[in-house]
This record gives structure tokens, sequence and C-alpha cells, in this order.
RNA sequence: AGAGAGGUGUCCGAGUGGUUUAAGGAGCACGCCUGGAACGCGUGUGUAGGGCAACCUACCGAGGGUUCGAAUCCCUUCCUCUCUGCCA
């Protein structure tokens, strides 16, 4: 959640600041003014309440005493109404002013280039050069009908379209590449976590999937569950309502997890093969900071998936997103593109984000400096996306017959096929 | 899923209608003690909001109710523990 006091205080930077993003300053006027009615409502309903309950202790005094209480009740009972009055006045502006403050995106940072969409985005810079082939290098799904790696057919026959079954080298590819990932991550420090894959509305609301993105999640029937969209929501979540020693941090945490999400509003698009499935694998990185740490620890999070791809051999590009491109609960984002030669372009294989204080703010994850409790920095990135690297693996280590190669690294893990 | 017990501050824990204005302890911070530390002693210390000082308000799992007054009584609901059932 964005800082209302900030906004209250500073309205002119943040109008400035959300425009970046897309957001109407329409909305923040209607915030601001929001803000300052309920402090007004707040104020009386308090002052009525204070009177209240000092009268209510000398009831009580006056009974002891045997006095009479019939015009001191009479008192108390108008400000019984009085207060209640109030009170919901107060609640009701509350409870307007946190939905629409929840809908409210992160402010970016001043880093954040101007932009409306990803054609905006600014590339960083290329790691490895692409090969070149002889031949024409075919789409990943080509290769997976050559070699009967991916059966789209009967994974839409178990669930529904946007769903496949991975099937021999390609299914123990995916396993092997999981563990790499996870051995990869753990030795650059981070912690590995195997979280539930279900979370409840609190939690989601935390990270900023919910109430506004409910469209793209799976909702368990008649229960309060809904199915991960990414390992973000229960490794953040883990401390939500905390209060986290400074000495514990920064915690660096990485797990595997599949993701589930309905790609509401992404009807015809990629509807080939596997680049976007309403189930996926990814191994995500998340790390909880205090604010002064958490650049550096961004950059570390962009490095670590930079050298797993280079790791792999697979040629990429860091890209940093522009305010448009920009996620819902980012402050800054650099997403990596891996190099598909079938395509012949770059494609989206993981994105870093630093929150900032929003994640935080919305889930209560704070840590203890000296005496003072104060907000801590999130972060995520994944490292990687499982299917999109095995996409990538495919199409880079193709061979003119339509045959796949594995990357040395890979090897160890797949020593059933070697 | 059934029966019983329970949810209080960073943690543990007392508290069955009115000096609870949430006891006490641990932890933490500062000071004394020390060559330096531990121990010991003293002081401070729940969270959030408003004035930004005194002070005021909300919060005892969540929501509702009773009452002049609720951590305390009632209802609903969630969660945890123990036993039973089921299960990889």
């Amino acid at each position: 959640m964005i800082d209302l006091k900030y906004i209250e205080k500073n309205f002119d930077e943040a109008a400035t600041k959300l425009a970046k993003k897309g957001v109407d300053s329409a909305l923040l006027d209607d915030l601001k003014e929001l803000f300052a009615k309920l402090k007004e409502a707040k104020a009386e309903f308090e002052n009525v309440r204070a009177e209240q309950k000092s009268l209510s202790k000398e009831f009580g005094a006056y009974k002891a005493q045997g006095k009479d209480v019939a015009e001191l009740k009479a008192k108390l009972d108008d400000l019984k109404e009085q207060a209640n009055k109030l009170s919901n006045i107060a609640d009701k502006l509350e409870k307007e002013l946190e939905q629409k403050a929840l809908n409210i995106p992160n402010f970016p940072d001043d880093v954040v280039p101007e932009g409306k969409s990803e054609d905006d985005n600014v590339e960083i810079k290329k790691v490895l050069t692409p090969k070149e082939f002889s031949f024409t290098p075919k789409e990943h799904w080509d290769l997976a009908d050559k070699n009967g790696w991916i059966d789209f057919e009967r994974g839409v026959k178990l669930a529904k379209s946007r769903f496949a079954i991975l099937r021999n080298d390609a299914a123990k590819i995916e396993r092997a590449l999981i563990n790499f990932f996870l051995d990869f991550n753990t030795k650059n420090g981070f912690n590995e976590v195997c979280p539930p894959v279900l979370s409840n509305s609190k939690m989601l609301q935390g990270t900023g999937q919910l109430p506004k993105f409910e469209d793209d999640l799976f909702k368990i029937d008649g229960e309060d569950l809904y199915l991960i969209p990414t390992a973000e929501v229960p490794l953040t979540n883990m401390f939500n309502d905390e209060i986290l020693a400074e000495s514990e941090l920064p915690l660096l945490m990485t797990a595997y997890t599949p993701c589930f999400r309905k790609e509401a509003g992404s009807a015809g698009r990629d509807t080939r093969g596997i680049i976007r499935q309403h189930q996926f694998d990814k191994v995500e990185m998340v790390a909880i900071t205090i604010p002064e740490q958490s650049e550096e620890v961004f950059e570390k999070m962009v490095q670590n998936a930079s050298d797993i791809l280079t790791a792999l051999g697979l040629p990429h590009r860091l890209v940093e997103l522009c305010g448009g491109d920009l996620g819902f609960s980012a402050a800054r984002t650099i997403d990596l593109e891996v190099w598909l030669p079938g395509q012949n372009k770059y494609r989206e294989i993981s994105s870093v984000s630093n929150t900032r204080d929003f994640q935080a703010r919305r889930a209560k994850i704070r840590y203890k400096d000296g005496k003072k409790n104060k907000l801590a920095n999130t972060l995520n990135g994944s490292a990687l996306a499982v299917g999109r690297t095995l996409i990538a693996i495919m199409e880079n280590y193709q061979n003119e017959d339509g045959s796949i190669d594995i990357p040395e690294v890979l090897k160890p893990y797949m020593e059933s096929r070697v």
C-alpha cells in the first residue's frame, strides 16, 4: 500500500510519480479528501468517547456512594448514541479509504524511465551472443512434436486449454532445471523453502494480488484459498504481521513451486506452445531487507538470475521496465529476456522487482531498528521460470535433424538419460 | 469430521464487569559496576492514530451483541493444542 501520509504532505510529488505509472491524479485528489475527512471524523468521535468514558467512571463512583444516577444516566445514554453515530461515520470512511488505497499502485523509483508500454523499456545490456545457425531454427512446438516432448492434446483433455504434459526428456529436463536452479541459488546465499501452494486472501492482499487482480487467480470453491500465482506470495508473507530483528536481515529465500494463473486478458496471446500456461513451474527468489540494503540486494538478485542463464549458455539481455510496463507492486523492475532463435526474438524469462515498503506496509512486515519498528523492504525475482528455460534450451540447443543437446551444467542432473 | 482445552504486547504469562490507566517475568536499550566482559543493580520499553508537549483515542484472534461501563458476560466465526476417526 502506498503511504497516505506521504500523499497528504507531498501531494504534487506523489501525483507526478504515479503519473509515470499512468495513474490519474483525480484518484489521488479523492484519496486526499477522504483522508482529511476521516481525520476530522475520528477526532470528533474521540472527543465524545473521551467524555463518555470519564463520565462512566463517575457513574461507578456515584453507585458506590449510593448517590442518585438518573441524571447522569440520561447524559450517558445521549453520549452513547452520539458516539455510535460518529463511529459509524468514521468506520465507513475508513473502509472506503482503505479500499481505494489498496487499488493504488506503488510509486516508481526515480531511475524508472518514462513510457507507456513494453516498447518503451530500456535495454541495459546483452549477455552472450546468439549463435549462428546453418539452418533455419525451429520454434519449440515443432521441436516438441518431433521429439515427443510435449503432449498438448492430452493436457487439454486432463484440464483445459493452456495446460500441457511434458513427456520423456522434457519431463527430465524440467526436473533437472528445478534442482539446478535451487542448488545455484542456495550456493549464492538463498535459503531453500518449500511452501504451501495455496494461500488465503489476507496473504494475497499483503503482496498486492488482491483485491485488484482477483480475476487472474484460481480460487478454491467454498474456501478462502487460492492457488498461488507465484512463490513470491508465500515466501514474502511468511513474515506477514511480524516484527523481525534487524540482525536477521537480509532474509534471502528461494523456492520451487508450480504457479497458477488464469491469464485473463491474454486471450489469443501465445496460444501455441508452452510460453503462456495456466500452470507452470518457477524457482523464485525473495528477499526481505532494511531499506538501506534493498538496492544492493536487488543488484545481487538480477546478477544471480543472469549468471544462471550464462551458466546454461543462454544468450539474454537485461531490460529496465518503463513506468507504464511496471507491475502494480513494483517500484522498479529489471526483466531478463532470453534469446529464442526459433522466434527470432528475446522473450521474458525472469523479472526481478524491488517493491520497497509497498508490500511491507500491506503485509505489516517490520523490523526493530534499535527501539523503533520500521517497515522492511521486500524484493522478488524469478531464478528462473522453468518452462521458459526449457523452451530456450530447446531452441538454442537444437540440431538440424531436430534433436536437442543438453547443456553441460545440466548433465549431472540428468544421469538417467546420459 | 466428532469431543475437550485454549488464543492477552517482541516472547512467556497473570487477569470472571468499574484505580487494568493490561500485573509479573524474559528479551531489548541506556546507565552504574569492570582492565574488558558476564553476573549483579538502577532506569526505560506494547502497537497504531491525533495534538506532536501534557494528554486523548483505538487495539487482548476476528465480527456482532448485552451494559452507564467489557480483555472479562452472550452469540457467530477463524485458528492452535490434546484425544478419537480418516489419510500419503
